[in-house]
DNA sequence: CAGATTATTGATCACTTGATCAATAGCAGT
DNA sequence: ACTGCTATTGATCAAGTGATCAATAATCTG
């Protein structure tokens, strides 16, 4: 069981530009099934049906590899929530969406994802830069929620950049805490929601079920 | 560069049990100065001045005694805290007493042990089981203080429980982000505090400054 | 002091990681 | 059909991982 080298057919020759295209998305792929720590020159090429040699050939290294599919993974699901989210056109209804859509499990193979950035963040120099370029995004996106709703008179003026970053830390720790199966029970969105709406002067369950 | 073992003066011969104990030490030092992560067969033998076959022999396995070592430093830290809180009286002040204390960065060294522990938990069932009991210790010593509070009537009546867990949630959430070098400037105490304020029926700035 | 007990070690294994490089194979243009 | 360009690969390296085991050395016991 020690072959040197996986036997496979050879890969079919394309164009460079659309096999480095190829060979990030497996590298997607394989941090969404088996964590952002999983991702590594071998199961990337598997993935990816070439030698691992050529993920090494198209890939600068593997560390930013990992930086850059971090990169995609968060900032396609920022996207994809952002655009979920402002098709709402309520402003309390939004932030409600907002916080059903991150906490409702549907993402549950990117939270892993963040999870091992942030251990692995330490020792990836550029992962760590692209973590704190997506949380910064992320602030933005919340921030502009919330300061939909205080314009449109819905939620009561308040300091929206550190609510932001309240909502981001609970989200994240709760995440984190769900991922080692500490649930505790309690539902992570009553939680957040309560919170919410003592601070922006909403009515009690408005946010929660 | 390639000396296949460690030339070093021969470990002088101890009783097992308390070599067992040193090098269960030597592992928390290096969880603690290179993360969970970095607690590896040799870099714990060469921490304890001893053969890496040595914690071989006295670890059951890497994957337990890594456990251990999170449910050591998690423990130990716990304590810690546990007799620095109930040491102050007055209700109000002893959670802020608490607050303070898990976010003024005096303990910058277990926060990278517990972010570690998350990612590596989903791979290592024995750390999984650790960080779930020492997650049900540390919301049970929060809801003492909030309990403590209400009872002596200095806090509105609230579901403790899950207030408990939203703390937990913000603390771990942004120690995490701080890791990351993801500090926003916004002050973490002031932001969990008026949240807990609005809560806990407290006058603004009571728990933060 | 001789012998049994046990703590400690060196050597080694099988495996995984990222990385490099000469060699090969396929396509494009002439 | 030939030639040049380039995508692809196999082999291999050095480093690091956890783990095992016979051999050694120190201490204790009778």
């Amino acid at each position: 069981m020690s072959t040197p080298q996986d036997d496979r057919p050879r890969a079919e020759r394309i164009p460079a530009a659309l096999r480095a295209e190829q060979i990030y998305e497996a590298a997607q792929e394989v941090a969404l099934e088996r964590g952002l720590a999983g991702v590594t020159l071998r199961a990337v090429a598997e993935r990816a049906g070439v030698a691992s040699a050529l993920v090494a050939h198209y890939a600068p290294s593997m560390s930013e590899l990992v930086a850059d599919t971090f990169r995609a993974i968060a900032g396609r699901e920022l996207a994809e929530v952002r655009a979920h989210v402002l098709a709402v056109r309520d402003p309390v209804a939004r932030l409600r969406t907002l916080l059903t859509t991150m906490l409702d499990g549907t993402r549950n193979d990117v939270t892993p994802v963040w999870v091992d950035a942030w251990g692995l963040g330490r020792r990836n120099p550029d992962l760590a830069d692209a973590i704190a370029e997506e949380m910064t995004e992320w602030h933005a996106a919340v921030v502009e929620v919330l300061d939909a709703g205080i314009n449109a008179g819905a939620m009561t003026p308040a300091d929206t950049d550190l609510i932001a970053s309240q909502v981001l830390a609970m989200i994240d720790g709760l995440n984190a805490h769900e991922m080692v199966d500490y649930g505790r029970g309690a539902s992570s969105l009553r939680l957040i929601g309560r919170a919410l709406e003592l601070e922006l002067g909403l009515a009690d369950g408005t946010l929660g079920q």
